[in-house]
DNA sequence: AGGCGAATTGTAACTAGTTACATAATGTGA
DNA sequence: TCACATTATGTAACTAGTTACAATTCGCCT
């Protein structure tokens, strides 16, 4: 057989032969057309369309340095927790010009260390973290590296890179507040699993800050609405009914209701249960969830173009703390006397 | 001020000549060290480690020709609907060694055609579509540049990309079987926006193939569980109730239900309430949802791999169709006589 | 017709790596 | 101690673009 074309990609020299022009030119028509004269542009663009030519975006990054990717290492894509933050940061980063890798963590620091060498090593310039707990390395990676990263879901100024999020600890007081407000004395903290997660602690501490006649007692469950279930499960076969179920997370919340109407009891009449995020379908469900509200989109979309911009102007963004919102529904109500 | 360091990154150059050897003796060390002598080796590291050196992707996949980056164009990433398949996606693309950049559509052809352009630029090796409803812009970008597409959530094996999916009539068929098997005859069926969405329209057709007895009335609803409770509003205040609810995805079902719940109506025993997908939350919820299950990991796990096989070795996957199954839970029952 | 300046186009040197091939250094056996 | 095989390293030419600068072409005015 003779040898059948090696059917390579063409190149920009191949389309300047072509076209009998110098690759100069070509470079130009791709990026400057209109300082090139109409007809040798046509030429040019002929040889490229006959030459199913397409530009490298590796020679292009090379000389540019620039790749315009952002790599987010968020802990799962399993559950919706991240969704409406990572579609917000999607859209945000396309706004300034950028695509958005993604890398899932499996909330561990070392698997984010490794992951984040990964998305470094095909050139992002800039990576969002999830919260402020991170392994040494990874630290070092960036400091290596130079590569611009910002924390979200977290609030904290004094941090190295900068925060952009809401006050977790604040928000668990805040549904905290709410439930001691309506009489609850008994309650039992749901909360995920707290190892490597600042943004659970944060919260566990929030729910749990001492307070006068209030009795709390820390449960850890799966991060699903089957692992709130199964806490329900496992708590009612041990303890009396608590006032209050305190979620700090409503994927736990909805969990911990269906679990709890299964068994017969009435939320709120038995029991309230507050969650923490306002997942979109919290406002639905019935009762209505009673929660605190985060700041998803709205952080997703700042830390985007906080990021980009930094990137692009190389201005340092300022940590950024969202504020939260009680959402007094209907899952919550005073406690029968 | 005198000159500042312009403190550019350091490139193998400069190692090579701070360490005092070649340049291919420093790619050596990067790429083959064991072929490099212990000392040589051990001056080379140190000078890398001195000027902060980390190879340039670029320039590497300006070499190789590759980029091992893979394209996902999801309609959007709002709601958990791809939540698990992207999941899968992103680590079963890890275990080849690919990473995943993601795109949203917002469900329109031409926003997708621009998005696949754009990931194509920064150099994807691959790209998974959802369903086969593309724009002719599409087709023809992705002929043009020769990249690599499966597509998902479809099954089709005379579409020009293999699909790697399921049957949507058929799962749709599935549910409605199952409630014309209880006895319902008055079926609603909810649908998400059936515009450029082969998957939604195959769906509706599945629950609308007409049978003996059996009166289907469609309804749009916006994709989201509030979109659910809005049409069940809708409804009631237009028509008597029907027998069943027939929801094309479970996010709509949850809304339906809740709904249904809130107005006071019993579900099952006054309405049955069918889903499509069969989310995580949907066997947790009360009552329990009847839905048909897609396998969504599954066709994730294997759209990755299939993909990356394709790029990688030029293997082209062929179409792969996998089962839907039944899962017959709480929130259907016989029609009351 | 010659000169000037603007508009086009071309040449060649960059970007940051990899790698084929050549060369040098070392080791082993006769 | 020489011959030969290994092993280690260097040189320079690649990969596919961009761009500074030089050269050419063209129109227009005198």
């Amino acid at each position: 057989m003779p040898a059948n074309k090696p059917k390579k990609r063409a190149n920009l020299r191949d389309v300047a032969s072509k076209a009998g022009v110098s690759v100069a030119t070509v470079s130009r028509v791709l990026n400057t057309p209109d300082i090139v004269q109409k007809k040798t542009r046509a030429r040019v663009e002929h040889a490229i369309a006959a030459l199913n030519f397409h530009p490298s975006a590796a020679a292009r990054a090379i000389n540019s340095g620039r790749t315009r990717i952002i790599g987010a290492l968020v802990p799962t894509l399993d559950n919706d927790i991240f969704a409406q933050t990572l579609d917000a940061i999607e859209q945000r980063l396309r706004d300034f010009g950028f695509s958005l890798v993604v890398a899932t963590t499996a909330e561990d620091p070392e698997v984010e260390a490794s992951r984040a060498k990964e998305l470094i090593d095909i050139g992002v310039e800039g990576l969002i973290l999830s919260g402020t707990s991170h392994s040494s390395a990874l630290v070092a990676l960036l400091e290596r590296t130079r590569v611009q990263a910002v924390a979200i879901s977290y609030f904290d100024p004094t941090y190295r890179y900068p925060t952009i999020g809401y006050d977790n600890l604040d928000a668990a007081r805040l549904a905290m507040d709410h439930l001691v407000g309506l009489g609850h004395r008994r309650i039992a903290v749901i909360h995920s699993p707290a190892a490597h997660n600042d943004r659970t602690r944060a919260r566990i501490h929030g729910a749990t800050t001492p307070r006068e006649d209030v009795t709390t007692a820390c449960f850890e469950a799966a991060l699903s609405v089957a692992g709130g279930c199964a806490i329900v499960d496992h708590i009612l076969r041990e303890t009396p009914l608590f006032d209050a179920f305190l979620c700090t997370t409503d994927v736990l919340a909805y969990g911990v209701m269906f679990e709890l109407q299964r068994r017969g009891f009435n939320v709120p009449g038995d029991v309230s249960v507050m969650g923490l995020h306002d997942l979109p379908s919290a406002r639905e469900m019935v009762p209505r969830l009673s929660t605190v509200r985060l700041p998803a989109r709205q952080m997703g979309r700042r830390a985007a173009e906080a990021l980009a911009q930094w990137v692009e102007d190389d201005v340092k963004p300022e940590p950024q703390c969202f504020a939260c919102a009680l959402k007094d529904r209907e899952s919550t109500q005073a406690r029968r006397r």
